[in-house]
DNA sequence: AATGAATGAGGATTCATTCAT
DNA sequence: TATGAATGAATCCTCATTCAT
């Protein structure tokens, strides 16, 4: 999709991306509505209208870190699954991509996971459709596991649920997200091999 | 001129309780931030100054509700579990009511859920204890089972991450909250049993 | 005027005397506007609406916390006053009684002196005239001075307001009272220019 | 574009100075207090919300006022003193000047007497200090009369005092400031008891 | 590409006060 | 005498947003 990824950002792009850097540390730290368009001016030294020449709303800002943090994720989470060929170690991969993402590498990622789409309504269909697009990939890594289709979802909504609520109690200092991650999968991973014994 | 005393209508209560009520639905549906104290005035035929005779603000209000929200489902979930012995059933018992409590019997339990402590700096400390006093529950069901000490915490996180997704997703007419509740245990249940083939 | 001191308050006035007391407090310490009916209310453990059973309103609640300590300071200046006999001790007792009650014996006197009567506009023609009503006071003591016309009423401004200036700097356990009072008549009983060359 | 470019409109600081002149007129009218934002508001043709692009609160509007207030006496005041040599001639000239200022000529003057720095406690070490800088002066001033050191801080208490208490009293049509002002020192100056037979 | 100045609506909250009981 | 519950208006202030420059 992307032609040269290395050629990308062209100089003027550079205060839109400070504001989305600075927009997310913000965001994923107080949450949305307890961020102002003060506070992201503040901490881009540029006063509250001038953003409104890169984003036409807040909630455009929102969505756009949204796009980015979508983007970001996917791309690490992509890259790590495709280093494997056995559908267990892909998924595995996915999921410690997924919560280093998620709890230290990318704010982005962060305000995906923190902001409910529910929460911001005039952008809530977009939202949700990013997140859509996300999760699908997690939908494909179970598809490879043969499972029986019903259960398919319920080990795929399982998986993020237990992934993405260490976003509420994961700690530096304590376990790695990568271990947070395979202790997850674990959870689920025995019966999904079931010839044990 | 009371008829009944025990049927005495607690007349002084009523209004608080219907404060309650309509801040739970509000903030349930819309969130608490996007919720306005003009808003649940509204609801409830008051004026949003009226509102601070029952509560000192509304960070206090949303810590009522978080407290009775937490009453109601533990009463609840207390309830079911009791009504099994074996440990695994006592647990399903706990799922389901959980499940049924978040998505359809209680506005209360779904605030509980959905608004995250750090989203309101000024009383998060009490919201996290509040919550951790009800997940404790779900600790001890889980430490009957007689899990690797290890696995335990990590089951029980990803047992109530996976529950607590539902309330994303979850839409009446699909599968109802009971059969979610079983269906996201059993992603967990069976290695716990291993008498897989 | 009155016609038994002693005999005075009846049982039921406890109450009154009790707001009044309170209601002198703060706002001597506070002033009137930072004082609410809710902060007299709970220094007294009454319901703020309770207090519309002993006063008409917050203003008349002042104005009555203003005839007061009128009464109270003009009885202490009266009776200090009438020990001497000599015009210039007259007025020197005088002065000391007025600083005392003002700076340390009397909530009420501090609140005539605090508050503005300009502060209060649907009461203020009552405040300056009880204010007047004690200012006549020492409008009598120094006529017995036998100064120039013209002279007197500058005394008596000066003097006054060199006295109650003291309230915005008076700190117990700096001078006293007493010897401010004196400090403050001497400066215009003494010249200023020394007679030196 | 720009017809005279000395006379060039120094357009940005004009709404902030309309605001203070605003705000210093009501203020030294209705004191602090009974001024509320939405009066300040109306006074300017601006909404209470804009006040905000140029003042971050109340408080600090308040504090303005007060710094452009001691700047604006002591300015007088210092150019007055300076206009003579002999120690009284300086101090009569001080006092004019002062009390000029303070009864007719400046608002924001009025405002800096007026308003007790306790009035405003997040505030009151702020407008102290203002305060005490500007009579820093009177203190100079009665030093170069070489009084007694006891002498001197009653004798500027007691002239700042019955200098400022005029501001309770003073009507145009009445004597003067500038007479006042020199009634009041005279009382200072010249001995109580003198012509006493 | 950004600023300075403002808007207008709405935020939570506090006020003195009322009144049935 | 007092309370419990509420009122209605006003409080200060913050919000996302706009727009001429």
């Amino acid at each position: 999709m992307a032609i040269t990824t290395s050629e990308r950002a062209p100089r003027q792009d550079n205060r839109r991306q400070h504001l989305l850097d600075a927009a997310a540390g913000l965001i994923c730290r107080r949450g949305y509505h307890a961020t102002s368009m003060r506070d992201i001016g503040r901490a881009t030294d540029m006063l509250p209208g001038s953003i409104y020449y890169h984003f036409a709303s807040k909630d455009e800002l929102l969505v756009a870190i949204y796009a980015e943090g979508v983007r970001r994720i996917a791309e690490r989470v992509d890259k790590a699954a495709a280093r494997a060929t056995d559908p267990m170690k892909r998924l595995e991969a996915a999921c410690v991509a997924h919560l280093e993402m998620l709890l230290t590498d990318s704010d982005y990622a962060q305000v995906v996971v923190r902001v409910l789409p529910e929460d911001v309504p005039a952008v809530s269909v977009r939202l949700t459709a990013l997140r859509d697009d996300y999760e699908e990939r997690f939908r494909r890594l179970i598809a490879e596991l043969k499972l029986p289709k019903a259960r398919q979802r319920y080990a795929r909504l399982t998986l993020l649920g237990g992934l993405n609520s260490a976003q509420a109690w994961y700690r530096p200092g304590g376990d790695s997200p990568a271990r947070i991650a395979r202790r997850v999968l674990e959870c689920l991973r025995e019966p999904l091999e079931v010839e044990s014994q």
